[in-house]
DNA sequence: GCCAACGTTGGC
DNA sequence: GCCAACGTTGGC
């Protein structure tokens, strides 16, 4: 079953320009410390699923462009490196803790922007709009999906 | 930089 | 298991 997500990413890190330089205009998707987050990598997300994918904690934050799962969850190399900042010293190649899927992007967007989803009424249950929201990876509704795709992206 | 909201940690 | 303290997120 082929199930709606947006995925949050920080411009500054990972940007969606970034992930079209990538091989196969794909990135593992590194970082999520977040065990619900995880949870929907790990038991929800199947290839073929959509992402929208979100600019967070930047100037324009937004839809940018959309993606989907190409690769099933596996575990996130990052928490394995002491370098990194993302190491996770309880978690062991043997018993991982946390995963990522691989997400490609499919095409860039304009970036539509929060003010004009909070303007949707057709929105306002949408994860992302809701106080106090912080989950990265939420899922999306196929109603909610269909009226951003074809009413404010076409 | 501020700060509301939320998740995690750890003492008890 | 409770809950206060602390850390993080992310829009503004």
């Amino acid at each position: 079953m082929t199930r709606y997500w947006l995925m949050k990413t920080e411009p500054s890190v990972v940007g969606i320009d970034d992930v079209l330089a990538m091989p196969n205009q794909t990135v593992d998707w590194w970082g999520v410390r977040n065990y619900q987050a995880r949870n929907f990598m790990r038991d929800q997300m199947s290839v073929g699923d959509k992402v929208f994918f979100y600019h967070s904690n930047c100037a324009e934050p937004g839809i940018a462009g959309l993606a989907e799962v190409v690769k099933k969850a596996y575990p996130d190399r990052t928490q394995f490196d002491p370098a990194s900042k993302y190491f996770d010293p309880k978690s062991s190649p043997e018993n991982p803790r946390w995963v990522n899927v691989d997400v490609r992007v499919v095409k860039k967007t304009r970036l539509l922007g929060l003010a004009e989803l909070r303007a949707q009424p057709e929105l306002v249950h949408m994860r992302i709009l809701q106080r106090g929201n912080r989950l990265s990876i939420t899922p999306v509704d196929p109603a909610e999906w269909k009226f951003i795709v074809e009413r404010l992206l076409k």
